[in-house]
DNA sequence: CTGTTAGCGCCTTCAC
DNA sequence: GTGAAGGCGCTAACAG
């Protein structure tokens, strides 16, 4: 009998209508996700990342773009929230109002990638950006730089992105004793190439050239290569350069990219989990969740001096393979 | 009486229920986005540009990956005809197999993206990809390149990005009497820096090297460049290299990459119209497209011999201007 | 102009 | 085991 039922359904090309199923069974399967800008390579991968897990979990993605711009993101998420479309939101945002967020948790599950907010209201996951930029100009220090510049980020208290990467910044300085230098900082108005050649121009126009730049995206870093080669600077030989994000690109550029590389698949795969969590129904408080980072050394920052590059090497590999948070990997 | 329920609505924080509308009137304004990979930039940028210009006319844009594999591409088109999900599907396809789309004609409004399909049964939208091709190969030509290599796609003649593509590069060597040297064609199993990197490996790999490589993607061409400068070669003094999509990271390359840009806008605004035009129940026959693209000539081709330099833009750009097909653009 | 109703296609419940 | 019915929230059609 099931199977004459199944013959017939065939026969007739029979399709499930989702939007029938979906209105009655009050759950779609389909989740948004809102990032700023798709065609930020960053984005794009976090995106293919959580495109093809969600898939692996029998959801589907819608995909919105922001712009950054904070009233879009509340727009999006109220139309999200009241339509009844999507089951739930990731939301990789930029700077976030924080009182809006609060009206949203009651609607539908959200939760927040890559930056913190600071109340506790909705779950979070993203890689600890102070270790991670620690790391970064540390390896810089070992390698030998000691004016060190960073670009990226307003640097204003209320970003998010930006002051815990220099907060790390400033602390690997501390800790090597390399006095910290505000001209060495160079904020932007945005994390693209663009605006790292910019950056660079600033910091080229002080009188004793940096030997090394953190820059706090790739494609800032991208910018910056640019942008040094213009000047006629070589990289690594008179500056470094360290980006962040390790997007795929960056094994690709001349010379190729030193970066930060945030676990993307461990973050996206955390955060659906998460999510699916609270479509389920769980009730329980905000988590704050983080993902391991790696440094992943390629030509920008030249050769390491022998000993501590087998140091440096054998340690971490040790320690990231115990906490699986951390690491340095020569590419 | 209009304003009183106004007001209840609004107090009540009423949203209506985009799911039992769509249930009610068949009709969700929401359109499919099906791309090969998300994180290829050329793929990032024209989901960027219809993403805009979808929710400039009420539509969300629900974006999926193929892999270009043809199966996932069947499947997911078979979910979206028969979830009653989605309004339309575009369809950005890297080799389609051509029986299986006559079959979706029925189901659902479909426009093909890029690729041409040789069956006249579904709407398309691309550039000419031949013309371009032409174009770019006899820029090489007249800056006095002889050696003209090509690499990008598997040259058969199933494959419909390449063949064309190839056709073009064959037409202007003939054009310019230079006789085809099979050698100089690397297919590539992919639009990849990676495999880009693996042509040139190949290119150098016979007696005499190319003086200029004419790449199908811009991602081949920064695999190339990668290549090159790995076996020592100088761009563009020693090879010229050119890309083909035009995408947002050749204009920061070292040295930065000419390039073909498809116009990328106009291609997002047609395909919608087309799309548009079939939900709201257009049957006319399916429509072939063609929307302009460009040669955006920046270094890594070198400068151009003065003569025919401002010769070539100002007889281009008065030719672009009438017939907004190609142009030359020196940036 | 306002009020009522039927039904989009599905799934869950309850009855047989 | 199979069958029938109600209602998810909306809108188009119709009645008052």
């Amino acid at each position: 009998m099931r199977e004459k039922v199944q013959q017939a359904l065939d026969e007739l090309g029979y399709r499930p209508n989702m939007l029938a199923r979906g209105l009655r069974q009050g759950r779609t399967g389909i989740i948004t996700l809102l990032v700023p800008q798709i065609t930020v390579p960053y984005f794009g991968e976090l995106a293919h990342e959580i495109v093809e897990q969600a898939s692996a979990r029998g959801f589907t993605v819608m995909i919105d773009e922001t712009d950054g711009d904070p009233e879009r993101e509340i727009a999006l998420l109220k139309v999200a929230g009241g339509s009844s479309w999507v089951d739930g939101v990731l939301l990789s945002s930029l700077g976030l109002e924080e009182g809006v967020l609060g009206a949203l948790k009651s609607t539908l599950p959200v939760v927040l990638l890559g930056e913190h907010t600071a109340d506790e209201v909705l779950d979070h996951v993203g890689i600890d950006n102070e270790r991670a930029a620690t790391d970064a100009v540390e390896f810089l220090i070992r390698s030998g730089r000691t004016r060190i510049a960073a670009i990226g980020g307003m640097g204003e208290a209320s970003d998010r992105t930006s002051r815990p990467r220099i907060d790390g910044y400033h602390a690997a300085l501390r800790g090597a004793g390399i006095p910290i230098d505000p001209q060495l900082y160079a904020a932007t108005p945005d994390y693209t190439r663009g605006s790292g050649m910019d950056a660079v121009t600033q910091l080229l126009s002080f009188a004793e050239a940096p030997d090394a730049i953190f820059c706090f995206s790739d494609d800032l870093a991208l910018g910056a290569l640019r942008q040094l080669h213009n000047a006629g600077l070589r990289v690594p030989d008179d500056v470094s350069v360290v980006g962040f994000d390790d997007v795929d690109g960056s094994r690709f550029t001349i010379p190729s990219l030193t970066s930060v590389s945030p676990d993307k698949s461990e973050l996206a795969r955390t955060a659906l989990e998460m999510l699916i969590e609270r479509i389920d129904g769980s009730m329980v408080p905000a988590r704050d969740m983080r993902v391991g980072h790696t440094l992943i050394v390629r030509e920008s920052t030249g050769e390491i001096t022998v000993e501590s590059a087998s140091e440096t090497a054998a340690e971490t590999a040790a320690e990231s393979s115990a906490s699986a948070i951390h690491g340095v990997v020569t590419q």
